[in-house]
DNA sequence: GGGCCTATCAAACAGGTGTTTCAATCGCGT
DNA sequence: ACGCGATTGAAACACCTGTTTGATAGGCCC
């Protein structure tokens, strides 16, 4: 019942390798991109697939067709925002690689912030991951694997840099409360527009923010005397 | 259509003033308790009024006969919450409210994270309001007015007495960087849960955590030089 | 041109949702 | 005991969801 043949979503994922750019460059990576926004705007559960199919401008099958089911549709836009991340971030980030700690954490901060920050069209990357760490869906362990775990690390290396002296716990709750600081302002952002109608959030704000966010943190981050827990 | 004679749930809600605590105090009290705890754990629109009812060991009516509607319900459950929130907190709020700021300080970030992390029953009123957080809801304008915003101004009432020289956009900015540090703990916890498989959130841990939280941000809010935006 | 695979379409399907309906029951005042 | 309002019960309603179906074109190679 569930799994008749299975053939006509494999085959436009397997087969049509020279097609890819031809024919299935319409529908397939259309529908990609409507499901990514419809994704990151709506939460997986809320989405339907009949909007994103009416924004993609494709007919209701052709989810089904293409992908197969939802929760595949899904892990593919998952996969196709991380392509389009990964080949945004390396210069920036490599660019920043020898310099020093500091200025790798506010880079890091500010690259973060702005990555949430930014409403425009092509911008659901950001949203969508920080849709999928608020509620686990059927990707996050994909997720977390390939998106969270690096930029996680990297920072951890920045925070070890910055003071030595730090336990791995130490540095792993520094690390979340520089994040933790960064994702308010995309979590809570109702909750903010309420609270201080004066929030506007655009692109000179959200680099005051940075600034705040990241010379918050070093000036707690300098502090040797973290400890309360073990020292592991 | 929608509405036939709207008599019964309102009958349940006003004229049953002797017999609220009687007959009353049975189904309505038990479906507004079922309600948080299912609300809190899967969201408003992924609650279900079946698995309320069924927890409640309610008639699928009952929640259209004592409240008319799934939004009503939600709205008074976040009502409940309040009020149940509201009897627990002044207590303790009121005995640190001579002491220095650094221990006030102390005491409203462990009570903060004790709230969002107690996985325990009667505990779902933090996770709602974190969840109407992350989510507008119906009721968000009932849960900032009256929830969030007087907390919000206690901390920055704090902020302000450990670093007068402050501005208030600096008092603003420390006071989210405060409240996310301890957010992240309950918004990306499946995250968290994969990125750190020795992490359990037990009473001792998130007191260590809340006091990595409370020194991390004393250290920083010590710093006079914070700026980078305006001064307002 | 004739088959054959690919892609799209409208329509329908099964399942779950919030809500309504109407009969049956309970509690209590008279 | 009776009657009446408040409350509950099981079934049905209309709607929306993801998914499937069968038909219909379109391109391509032999």
């Amino acid at each position: 019942m569930s799994r008749t043949a299975a053939a006509p979503a494999r085959a436009a994922g397997k087969t049509s390798a020279r097609v890819a750019e031809s024919a299935d460059h319409g529908t397939r990576e259309r529908l990609l991109d409507a499901a990514g926004e419809v994704f990151a705007d709506r939460g997986y559960e809320q989405a339907t697939i009949r909007e994103i199919c009416r924004r993609a401008g494709a007919n209701i099958a052709a989810v089904s067709y293409h992908f197969g089911d939802k929760k595949t549709l899904y892990i593919e836009v998952i996969a196709f925002a991380h392509r389009c991340a990964d080949e945004y971030d390396p210069a920036r980030e490599a660019a920043n690689a020898a310099s020093d700690p500091a200025e790798r954490l506010r880079a890091f901060v500010l690259t973060f912030m702005q990555r949430i920050g930014h409403k425009g069209r092509p911008a659901w990357h950001a949203r969508l991951m920080a849709r999928e760490m608020a509620s686990p869906g059927a990707a996050l362990d994909h997720v977390v694997r390939s998106g969270v775990r690096p930029k996680f690390e990297a920072l951890q290396a920045i925070l070890r840099r910055l003071n030595p002296r730090l336990g791995e716990r130490q540095v792993e709750r520094c690390a979340c409360s520089i994040v933790g600081q960064c994702l308010i302002y995309h979590h809570a952002r109702p909750v903010l527009a309420r609270l201080f109608p004066h929030l506007r959030l655009d692109d000179r704000e959200i680099a005051q923010i940075a600034e705040h966010i990241t010379r918050f943190s070093l000036s707690a981050v300098a502090q040797a005397h973290l400890g309360g827990g073990d020292r592991s």
